[in-house]
RNA sequence: CGGGGUGUAGCUUAGUCUGGUAGAGCGCCUGGUUUGGGACCAGGAGGUCGUAGGUUCGAAUCCUAUCGCCCCGACCA
């Protein structure tokens, strides 16, 4: 049982004026948290018990799964980093610790790194402490700080520089082994998110700079969120945006004959897709391909999609490079010819085809058939390219961005799209990081082979946001029963008086007994001050004792969730609480 | 990193265009009246106007630089 006057709940009546989100305003305004500075956050007491209660229930999933805990440091030497796999991107959000003190700085390149995340640390630890079959499968999690130098921090504790993470890491001897494990960690995931109240779904997600062979998403539906989730009813089908394919190419598409001779036109002025559409030349944007190019590595490449499409960057990662990004007209003019905006892939129309990593098309490209793209020669375009006869291509892949309406790969109906909060990732990582740090076994024939991994996430101070951003009211939060900093509020209106003191004591401990975490508030405030307070903080269910209810012998019980207000007999008064208790957290 | 905003008391803000020496509400302190949904009255404390230069008789206000924060884009749990 804790007295508010004996903590520190400091609530706001307003919101200060850097928050814009729902979940955002009332951390502030519920006392839960303070900004340091921008993607840092002070837990105070009631954030600070959230977050515990949201990490125990974390621990009691992964612990039931067989996930093994531990801790491991938040400084990495930075040797651990330039050996492995992803330095190059790594390196872009890592924060770099300097030798300590004022010292005569010995070396140029940083020695301490702050951790963004642990695989560099877990495998190297497991390549010399597990060698043999005999101990595989083992699956180590721990719950603590992760350091990221986020581009662009936001929304509270959504996007922040310093956040508390729980991250699993599996090894298996073998494929099959692994996905028990993923499907394991899957299980716990939903089964977490359950309990803290949230709705989240696993949806097929992109696997980014992590690498690896598949991986899902735990999503937050909310319209505040990061990214788009495509999905079907009735196929089931749900996915990342970056990751999503549509049916919008037949499986039985025939590739369109040549409509006609080659023919090159002039089109001075003409840079944009929207412009050709235009008069004179009225092109539609289906008729038309786009060429972008792309640096990769450091060298140029095409993709090359249909005019009414957007490319969908995060696809770039299936063709292999470490890092890519659009590349500068200065990069394009050489090798292509022409300036962005008169560019196209007919064959012998691009100036220096040798300097090119490659042609990628994306398959929809094939519905256009017949169209119109540039010619590599500023101010002019060719109409009658066939995508069979015309197209320089090294392959097709899926490269556009999926767009609602759009048919199901299976069902055919149509897909929608809805934004969502990322709130965990499972990982599939296959044997990238231990073949590069050498984390092998050896099985029963005296054969060595890398062992098979896999990496989970969850962001728990995310979930704690996502938590509050799904479940709030022009009052305040309300909290679900699992995660509530505390799940019952006695409100003393009088606490001078000795007998409502008393009460609130009785009410206080029956909770308690039944399992409850109790705060009581004995503030000398005015009622509508608790009151208001109460709501804010969103405590799942509020006992009221006051004078006036002494008098005819009644106290108050009233739910966050409802406007209902029960008055109910003093004499049966702990019954009362503890049955209500008992069946509020049978429920949850 | 690019684009757009913004910085005045613990919080919300007025004043900035048109320079004249900073005002309100909430919160806080004192006293009184109140006491079931953010009370009222009286008094009080609290501000180098983000920072550094400059222009000017005079700068919160104009100019330059710089820093922080917020929002939009690429990135992530």
């Amino acid at each position: 049982m804790k007295y508010w006057s004996q903590t520190f709940i400091p609530t706001l009546k307003e919101s200060p004026a850097d928050a814009e989100i729902a979940s955002h305003k009332l951390l502030l305004r519920a006392g839960l948290v303070r900004k340091l500075g921008g993607g840092l956050y002070t837990f105070l007491p009631a954030g600070l018990r959230v977050m515990q209660k949201i990490s125990q229930i974390c621990r009691e999933e992964m612990d039931r799964e067989g996930a093994i805990e531990l801790s491991m440091p938040f400084i990495h030497p930075v040797e651990n980093w330039t050996d492995g796999t992803r330095w190059a991107a790594a390196r872009e959000i890592m924060y770099r610790v300097d030798h300590a003190g004022a010292g005569k700085g010995r070396s140029k390149e940083p020695e301490f790194v702050l951790g963004p995340t642990h695989e560099e640390v877990i495998t190297p630890l497991v390549k010399s402490e597990i060698t043999s079959y005999r101990d595989l499968p083992k699956n180590f999690y721990q719950i603590g700080t992760k350091f990221r130098n986020e581009i662009r921090p936001r929304y509270g504790l959504m996007r922040a520089r310093e956040f508390v993470m729980k991250d699993a890491y599996s090894f298996d001897v073998n494929d099959e082994s692994a996905i028990a494990s993923y499907n394991k960690m899957k299980r716990a995931y939903t089964a977490f998110f359950s309990r803290c109240g949230l709705k989240a779904i696993a949806v097929e997600a992109d696997t980014g700079v992590m690498g690896g062979s598949y991986s899902h998403e735990f999503m937050v539906p909310a319209p505040v969120g990061d990214d788009d989730i495509v999905y079907c009813e009735e196929s089931g089908y749900s996915a990342n945006r970056e990751k999503a394919t549509s049916g919008i190419v037949p499986k039985d598409l025939a590739d369109a004959s040549p409509a006609g001779a080659l023919e090159e036109f002039p089109t001075p002025g003409i840079v944009t897709i929207a412009a050709l559409a235009a008069a004179p030349h009225n092109v539609a944007p289906d008729k038309q391909f786009k060429t972008l190019v792309y640096m990769g590595d450091g060298k140029p490449f095409l993709v090359v999609l249909r005019g009414c499409d957007d490319l969908e960057e995060a696809k770039l990662g299936a063709l292999g490079f470490q890092l890519w990004r659009q590349a500068t007209p200065e990069e394009i003019e050489p090798v292509m010819g022409a300036k962005p905006g008169s560019l196209g892939t007919v064959r012998g129309s691009i100036k220096n085809p040798a300097a090119l990593a490659g042609i990628f098309a994306d398959h929809a490209i094939r519905l256009v058939g017949n169209g119109t793209t540039g010619a590599n020669k500023d101010g002019f375009h060719l109409r009658n390219v066939n995508v069979v006869r015309d197209l320089e291509l090294t392959r097709f892949g899926d490269f556009r961005t999926v767009r609602a309406g759009e048919p199901d790969p299976k069902s055919g109906a149509p897909l929608k799209i809805a934004r969502a909060i990322e709130v965990g990732h499972v990982f599939k990582l296959g044997t990238k990081y231990s073949e590069k740090f050498g984390a092998v076994y050896t099985d029963d024939q005296k054969q060595s082979h890398p062992m098979v991994m896999g990496c989970y996430g969850i962001g728990i101070s995310r979930t704690l946001q996502a938590v509050i951003e799904q479940s709030n009211d022009a009052d305040g939060i309300i909290w679900p029963w699992q995660v509530a900093p505390w799940q019952v509020l006695v409100v003393n209106l009088d606490p001078q008086d000795a007998a409502a003191t008393e009460l609130c004591k009785k009410l206080a401990l029956a909770a308690e007994s039944a399992g409850a975490d109790v705060l009581v508030d004995d503030r000398a405030e005015r009622p509508g001050v608790k009151f208001k307070d109460a709501d804010l903080i969103g405590v799942p269910l509020r006992l009221t004792v006051g004078g006036r209810g002494l008098k005819e012998g009644i106290f108050e019980m009233k739910w966050r969730t409802s406007k209902d207000v029960a008055k109910l007999a003093i004499g049966d008064a702990e019954k009362l609480v503890a049955e209500s208790v008992r069946s509020a957290a049978s429920k949850a």
